[in-house]
DNA sequence: CGTTAATGACTAATTTAATGAACACAATAA
DNA sequence: TTATTGTGTTCATTAAATTAGTCATTAACG
C-alpha cells in the first residue's frame, strides 16, 4: 500500500517557517542540537528533520520542541492558550455534531 | 525500548486548539469527515485523531488538512508565507552555523 | 592556523503511526 | 417513527518514522 503523499505549497512553506523558527530559537539560546534533542526526548536525527521542515515528524514532538525554544505556536501565554482552547471547544458544542451531505434535490422535470 | 513520551501543557493546548479549529473549519464548510479525509489523502481515522488533538499524526498531514479547511497556519496569504519563509532562511544564513558549548572557564584558584 | 566539537548525511534495527474494516451509536431527513 | 448517514472507537496489518550508530565535513574559537 503506497502512502506517498503530496503537500501543497502553503504546507511546505509553513513547515519550512516553523523549522527555521525553531532553529533560530535554538541558536539564540545557545543550545546544541544534541542538547535540545535530549530535552525534548528525541534523537538528534529527528530534530534535524524538524528544523529542515520535513513533513514526517509527529506534530506533538514538533510542538514540544517549539515550546522548548520559545517559538509561539498560537499564543505565547499559556493561560491565553487554555482560554482559547476552552472557548473553541465550547463553540464546538454549539455546532452541528454531524454534517449531512447536501441533498441533491433531484430536479429532473425540466 | 519504550518510547512513551510526555508533552507539556502548552503543547497539549496548542494541539487541541488546532484540532478544534480544523473541525470548526470543516463543519463551517459543510464537509463530512470522509470528504475532507479523501481530499487530504488520509483515512477518516487519522482525520479523527487530528481533530481530537492527538500528538501522533505527522505534522505535514495536519498542516495540509488545516490548509484545506482554511485554518491560517502562520499567515493566510500564500505569498506572505513565502516571503516570511525566505526572510527566515536569509536570517539563518547570517546566524552561527554551529553552537559551541559554553566553555566553563574553570576558576579553581579561589 | 590548528584543534575540537557541531552538524549533515547515511545505515540498519526497532517502534510507531496510518490504514481499512468493523461495530455501536447519534443525528438528521422523510 | 423509520431509514439513512455521520461519527466515535477498536483492532490487525502494513508502511513509515524513530533511533543509535558511524563517518565526513564544517565551523567556532583559542
Amino acid at each position: 500500500m503506497k502512502r506517498k503523499r503530496s503537500y501543497s505549497r502553503a504546507t511546505h512553506h509553513a513547515l519550512s517557517i516553523l523549522g527555521s523558527m525553531i532553529r533560530i530559537g535554538r541558536t539564540e539560546r545557545n543550545m546544541t542540537a544534541q542538547e535540545l534533542a535530549d530535552r525534548a526526548g528525541i534523537s538528534r536525527t529527528t530534530l534535524h528533520n524538524i528544523e529542515k521542515g520535513a513533513p514526517g515528524p509527529e506534530i506533538g514532538t514538533v510542538f514540544e520542541v517549539a515550546c522548548l525554544v520559545g517559538v509561539p505556536l498560537f499564543d505565547t501565554d499559556n493561560r491565553v492558550l487554555a482560554l482559547q482552547d476552552a472557548r473553541l471547544r465550547e463553540k464546538l458544542t454549539l455546532m452541528p455534531k454531524a454534517v449531512r451531505p447536501v441533498t441533491q434535490e433531484v430536479d429532473d422535470d425540466f
